[in-house]
DNA sequence: TCTTCGAATGACAGCGTTGCCAAACTGTAG
DNA sequence: CTACAGTTTGGCAACGCTGTCATTCGAAGA
């Protein structure tokens, strides 16, 4: 800055001044400092300018992981609200318990950001008492905190209102997916796992537990030995609620490739609208996802400009269930169809 | 860090030295700092230490976007190397050419972070002088770069093994589908084309323009139109080798829904192995999209540490064709048929 | 007992900014 | 020509750490 001060004939003061932007420095003298600083490919350095000001200008989000379709653009929404505010996106991906443990001990966010994000991510009590303890903002994403500023959608009603249109199919034996990471924690799952039970208990049908599947990855071998289950059960389902799209893509793949007809003997219904999703033909309940990432970041930037406003702290994203050919009527059961057609028990 | 200091019952220096590791500290003095930095939920400030230092301990990711199986994918291995080092994660998405603009206008990365990771980003030469003058170590990610640290496959190469395995299965007429973006560079595909090109020639097949399409988006709209251009040639491909997996399988669903056979009528070649690719029967060209990441982020952390090494700068990555049920031998053209029957001009 | 050496610790300057206050300059009114 | 307010600029301390050098301490050797 000194060297910038030098070329521009002025004080190090006003090239402080003149490249934060502030009113109080003449057009002239900022044309002069802005040419040098640029002839010098001079930017400020955060590092000591954050010492003095205790503000960073950058923003940390905090995620399970980075590979999925649904935080990839999350983060995408999150980071264009970012750029156009000017700070900087610093991305802490944790995977698995001894990275989340790590994490919460050494918390190296603090003081390196201004604000945090945490995206999908269910804190148990004591690591929000760190998080609280940092003395940062925090906003949750995807996930609704009593009490603390949070973007997300009503996960239970949407769920509600996927199982409904199952329901009002006719399917009686719906298979609920969850989706699971490594880091030991289902997220949003308990809300869409209510929804579920609600839609069940609406209609009168009991909660049958061996229709409700944790797979232990969210990848390929996980799904795999799940749908497996499914197919080996005495009564299988007629219909699966995948909690994701990417889920019920795979759950699609795999009853297709084991020559299970979709939606003629099994029904699929997924959750987002993943990009694919749409020619895929797979009915899905969809949230706009990088609405959510852009809306939590300007949540956070607002919070950052003023800690004293309190701007409607919590944002709810309307789903709508999109029905597409992945569902149908179920095919008439055994039963039904005996009793429709006159009784042959032996059929030629 | 003071506080610590006292609770601890000795100097900040010793807190310094504890807490950075520093040999020359004795075991007793080293639990009591670590227990009373704890207890205080004491991180350094980076801030101060790197102003000190000079190094940030920070590592920028600079991508077009974020929201690609590919790019998440190999965010996921840097950020899982860098997780490991304590190294924290930049990332600087830069969507459009007005951002990319500001971007190299006001090189916000500059004394920001030890070292920069350019992903899928074909650089100006003004932009490459930009980065030099930056005095940062910048590593290029998914292309090579000569001269400069990179990781990278070789796209002629496996273009042109992808296009040998259409040809060996009698294809002559194969489109050519890009992968583009909205920063204006397509990136990896000079080399993918030069591929094709090359596999043309050997071949003996002459390079039709028609058939090599560049979708202005890399969504849905630009697919789509792409796709159209190909079905209303007077004469279409009988294959299509598209950029990318995500590429490949939107073509695949226009396709299907278009009524066009895969791969009866029109064969579909992919790049990449998405996670999709295999129950989708997808042909493709397989690469190790997060070790490459992986190796980027180790290739960046070895440079940081020891500037003067030059640690095997180029890392190549192989490829492999991976057949599946997307290509098959092209259906016999109209004039193959007639020759191999008896004349019938009016087949009835 | 005295010296010497190494290990452990402390004191202090300085990294590159910003915030505050003082100073210089400009223009206007008395 | 002076006084004064407002605008623009400069000087300097301080932010929280680290690196360097000085100091203390205890143990080993003379």
């Amino acid at each position: 800055m000194a060297d910038v001060a030098e070329r521009a004939g002025v004080s190090v003061s006003t090239v402080s001044r003149t490249l934060r932007g502030l009113s109080s420095v003449s057009p002239q003298t900022r044309d002069r400092v802005e040419k040098a600083a640029r002839e010098l490919s001079f930017a400020v350095s955060r590092s000591a300018s954050s010492l003095v000001t205790g503000k960073t200008r950058r923003i940390a989000v905090l995620t399970p992981h980075l590979d999925s379709w649904f935080l990839g653009n999350t983060i995408a929404g999150v980071s264009a609200v970012l750029r156009e505010a000017e700070l900087d996106l610093l991305v802490y991906s944790v995977t698995d318990v001894a990275e989340r443990r790590a994490f919460f001990d050494r918390l190296p966010a603090r003081r390196n950001a201004d604000a945090m994000l945490v995206t999908c991510f269910d804190l148990t009590p004591e690591e929000r008492a760190r998080l609280d303890a940092l003395g940062m903002p925090v906003v949750f994403v995807s996930q609704h905190a009593p009490g603390r500023p949070s973007v997300y959608i009503d996960d239970a009603d949407s769920a509600l209102r996927g199982m409904r249109h199952l329901l009002n199919l006719g399917h009686r034996r719906i298979a609920f997916l969850q989706s699971s990471d490594n880091t030991g924690f289902y997220w949003s799952s308990q809300e869409r796992l209510t929804g579920y039970r609600n839609a069940l208990a609406e209609a009168g049908l009991p909660y049958d537990e061996e229709l409700v599947l944790y797979p232990v990855a969210r990848h390929r071998r996980g799904i795999r030995e799940a749908v497996g289950q499914l197919l080996s059960l005495r009564n299988p389902p007629t219909a699966v609620f995948a909690e994701s799209d990417e889920v019920a893509i795979e759950v699609m793949g795999l009853l297709r490739s084991a020559g299970v007809d979709i939606p003629g003997r099994i029904s699929i219904l997924g959750f987002d609208d993943h990009h694919f999703s749409e020619w895929l033909d797979l009915t899905t309940v969809a949230q706009p996802v990088e609405e959510i990432g852009r809306a939590a970041a300007e949540l956070a930037r607002s919070i950052i400009d003023d800690p004293e406003a309190d701007p409607a702290r919590h944002i709810v994203f309307p789903t709508r269930v999109i029905p597409r050919g992945s569902t149908a009527p179920p095919a008439p059961t055994e039963a039904a169809r005996r009793e429709a057609g006159p009784a042959r028990p032996h059929d030629i």
